[in-house]
RNA sequence: GGAGAAAUGGCAGAGUGGUCUAUUGCGGCAGUCUUGAAAACUGUUGAGGGUCAAACCUCCGGGGGUUCGAAUCCCUCUUUCUCCGCCA
């Protein structure tokens, strides 16, 4: 959520980043909301004045009666029934007008970075990276999904048993591979300074609330009515919300946390080759990084956090690239976004694997994530989160370009963590 | 799941209807003393709104109520603790 006072001071700025960012009806929300904003003012200053006469007289009514003078304090309490009355108006005036600005609020997206490239869908997005060579596969060569049956490693049809759709079973070396990419992602993370943290994977409103996911996407999450919690669609909401209501010091910062979490996305509604085997689940695994950073460092953290990132996909020997998101691109509550893609060799296609994004003060200025400077002054702090990685894409990309007649070779850095070096 | 107790500023902990504009201690910060540090002493020390700055307003777990006036009384929700039951 913007700042209002950011707001207010800076119209024009913010209405031109918005049109970069294609929010429609930004103009009029933008202007609706600073109208508001001097609306809220001038009743909070009317009900202010009126609270202060009141608390005055009850101050008086209590110095009369303990001197004794019952008549006189019986006269001043008829004078507050009036100011009893106007301040209940102003008050609910006031929360009117408050409610209303944050309706507007909330649906204001995040403003893109100075960095951002202009465009409107994900062609204009820029490359900035292109790294590995796409193999040259084998006649013969299929896409994972055949791989995960020809193998036995993947069972979608028990899933759906199971479950429905979008919940693979993992079996045999299928589930060892998971558990292999698991725990070396996380060694990777911990060895680059983060902190390893276990969150529930069950977060009530107030999480989802705090960093973006509600009020605008509640269909895109799974939600236990009787308990009124939320399934995390990415471990960013348990870890980001560890720093809701908290003030930090100025030199805490950076924070770097890591996690391991399975996510739930409902995503209804598509069908198709896109979807079709470890493309898009409803139940995945993904290693999440977060850091809690200054607002001066954020910018060069992202860059440390797209480049840590970038190394794991080298040490994979996945070919991959980096592309910078446009802003029409660009996610409602990021700032700046890089995506990054591996190629998929059976498929022909590239896949996202991992989204690293500088949110800057969006989600702090919910969470009231702040640190006190260095001239004792409270801040917001800035959020940003990569996936470090999600696994089935990676593992899709894998069994494809690593496929040959003898079976599935094993990225050598991989082998101590799967034990075994081929699927065959 | 049942019974009882509690929730106050970074922490501890007073406060049961009217200078609470929240006592005090610890911690933090600044100063004095000191070559420096410790100790001691002195001062200072929550958040939000509002203002050029002030004044002023709000916040004692959340929400609602009683009252001229609520940390204090009432209702309700949440959380924590103790005991019992169940259980990985």
């Amino acid at each position: 959520m913007l700042q209002l006072n950011y707001i207010r001071e800076n119209k024009d700025e913010v209405l031109k980043r918005l049109s970069i960012k294609h929010f429609k009806d930004g103009e009029s929300v933008i202007t609706k909301i600073i109208e508001l904003d001097n609306h809220r003012r001038n009743s909070q200053k009317e009900g202010d004045n009126n609270k202060a006469e009141a608390n005055a007289l009850a101050k008086q009514i209590g110095e009369l009666m303990k001197s004794g003078k019952k008549e006189e304090a019986e006269k001043l309490k008829l004078v507050t029934v009036e100011l009893k009355q106007k301040e209940k108006q102003f008050d609910e005036k006031l929360k009117n007008i408050e409610t209303e600005i944050h309706q507007l609020l909330v649906q204001v997206p995040n403003l893109p970075s100075e960095k951002v490239p202009a465009g409107k869908t994900p062609e204009d997005n820029e490359v900035v990276l292109k790294n590995g060579n796409k193999p040259n596969l084998a006649t013969g060569s299929v896409p994972h999904w055949d791989l995960t049956t020809k193998y036995n490693l993947i069972d979608f049809e028990l899933g759906v048993k199971i479950a429905g759709p979008g919940f693979p079973v993992y079996k045999g070396k299928g589930a060892r591979l998971q558990r292999a990419l698991i725990n070396y992602f996380l060694d990777k993370a911990i060895a680059a300074g983060y902190n390893e943290v276990q969150p529930p994977i069950l977060v009530n409103e107030s999480s989802a609330y705090a960093t973006g996911q509600l009020p605008d996407k509640e269909g895109q999450m799974y939600h236990t009515p009787v308990d009124d919690l939320y399934l995390i669609p990415t471990a960013e909401v348990p870890i980001t919300n560890i720093y809701r209501d908290v003030i930090l010091k100025e030199n805490d910062l950076p924070i770097k946390n890591c996690g391991y979490t399975p996510c739930f996305r409902r995503e209804a509604g598509s069908y198709g080759k896109d979807v079709r085997g470890l493309n898009r689940l409803h139940q995945f695994d993904k290693i999440e990084i977060v850091q809690i950073a200054h607002p001066e460092k954020s910018y060069e953290i992202l860059e440390q956090m797209k480049d840590y990132v970038v190394g794991i996909l080298k040490e994979l020997e996945l070919p991959f690239r980096v592309l910078k998101l446009c802003g029409g691109d660009l996610s409602f509550a990021s700032a700046l976004t890089y995506d990054l893609e591996v190629w998929s060799a059976a498929q022909q296609r590239w896949l996202e694997v991992s989204s690293v994004s500088n949110f800057e003060t969006f989600q702090t200025n919910r969470l009231k994530c702040r640190f006190k400077d260095t001239d004792g002054k409270m801040q917001l702090a800035h959020s940003l989160n990569g996936s470090a990685l999600a696994l089935p894409r990676i593992v899709a990309s894998l069994l494809e370009n690593n496929q040959t007649p003898e079976g599935i070779k094993i990225p050598k850095v991989l082998i101590p963590y799967t034990g075994f070096e081929i699927i065959n």
